[in-house]
DNA sequence: TTTTAGTGTAACCGTATTGTAATAGTAAAA
DNA sequence: TTTTACTATTACAATACGGTTACACTAAAA
């Protein structure tokens, strides 16, 4: 959700300063534009996730603007920010293709909110979850090591799915057993120990990572 | 957009017939749940597309409920609709997974306009006309492979729509059952593999695309 | 009616996965 | 150092799973 970039097109400095320090301390990029006619040339310049819109634009109406950006293939949500709070307004702003509406005056955590609400749905990799240099898509539920796929059985995705969701935590051989294979199973606790050692020959065949350390008498944890 | 199944959640029986009777008349399917401890079943049991959610609801409350099903891995975009209209609230609800909120009394025509601008965002269909070398036209529901175009049955193109609209994601036999195949129809799952050999067997005949990918245990991904 | 296309099901096969037991290795305890 | 208790490794057998094919049933087309 951190690290999208969002355009920013406002006319007046101060409204857009504000939008700008706020959401870059949110964590996001922003970029500013005051000119109208900088906006299509941006777009097709930057990789742009989400755009801020005025309505009340010189020359130019924010959601007409929109309307022909749509027509051009841009896609991104887009979220009117405008003192046009009448409902009917409100109304047309969605027609010319807004996701969200906000109305002036408001709530810069409001904001956040909703700016934050729109990517995730939008930005799909979301559901990213990275621990040192592993990633899990959770999508695709697939692991990656150095953006290499790491081609895991069923039962070695959901054991180290269990490490991933239990960082720095003893996890004993009963409690694998019972989170990592099917319940009322009855398999040897032995049998946690090979699955392990399959699962460390694909995500550190060398064994200099050690992302998975047994502890004696205890079990394995993961870091 | 149109033809989706939104749930509501309501516990004042007046405001759900509102809803009800607005979103029908819209072109959506509306399931109306005056009791909490429905939802759940419901959506185990239905293709829900969206959810409206109040907060106020008798033993619990709503955005606490929306956590839960999050939890449990339903991902379908929420709309609080609740007379809690101060930032406070606000802010809450989007943190319990909100992806909007509407304050009451609320315009139906707005309300429609929201609902419909999540819609368009989450089947996030109809503006994918391209994936790799294969082109759908949407309007003519058909697919060209290098212009060329697929003969494919009726299964078929449901089954690569179905991947089209979530390409790179890991579809389970079940879902795929769920979302392709009519509703109430007690296939086995193994008659996936059987239609998906199927349309393999149409759309890269020698198996050197390799669109479809099985992940053994999971399902299928497309790519 | 007969024919045909579409689709679900079951059976078969080859292969990937996984549990188990035997053996080797290692670290703590005596 | 020796013993002990645990873990790693290996090999092997049983199993589960997906691909494939053949076939039956259905509904539409001829």
């Amino acid at each position: 959700m951190k690290d999208s970039t969002i355009l920013v097109v406002e006319d007046e400095q101060d409204i857009l300063d504000l939008i700008e320090y706020t959401l870059t301390k949110d964590g996001h990029d922003v970029i500013s534009c005051l000119n109208t006619k900088l906006v299509e040339q941006l777009l097709a310049e930057e990789r742009i996730d989400l755009i801020l819109m005025d309505r009340n634009l010189p020359n130019i109406e924010g959601s007409i603007l929109v309307q022909t950006l749509r027509e051009k293939g841009y896609n991104q949500p887009v979220i009117y920010i405008t003192a046009k709070d009448k409902d009917e307004d409100i109304l047309e702003g969605f027609e010319r293709g807004a996701d969200d509406y906000i109305t002036k005056p408001f709530n810069l955590d409001v904001l956040k909110a909703r700016v934050n609400a729109l990517l995730k749905r939008y930005n799909k990799n979301l559901d990213i979850k990275k621990i040192r240099d592993i990633v899990y898509k959770a999508k695709q539920k697939k692991f990656l090591i150095d953006d290499e796929e790491v081609k895991l059985t069923h039962l070695e995705h959901d054991l180290l799915l269990e490490f991933f969701k239990n960082k720095d935590v003893l996890l004993s051989r009963e409690t694998l057993l019972q989170n990592v294979w099917e319940e009322f199973t009855d398999v040897k606790p032995k049998t946690v120990n090979v699955a392990i050692k399959r699962l460390k020959e694909k995500i550190d065949p060398t064994g200099e990572k050690e992302y998975i350390k047994s502890v004696r008498g205890e079990g394995y944890i993961f870091a």
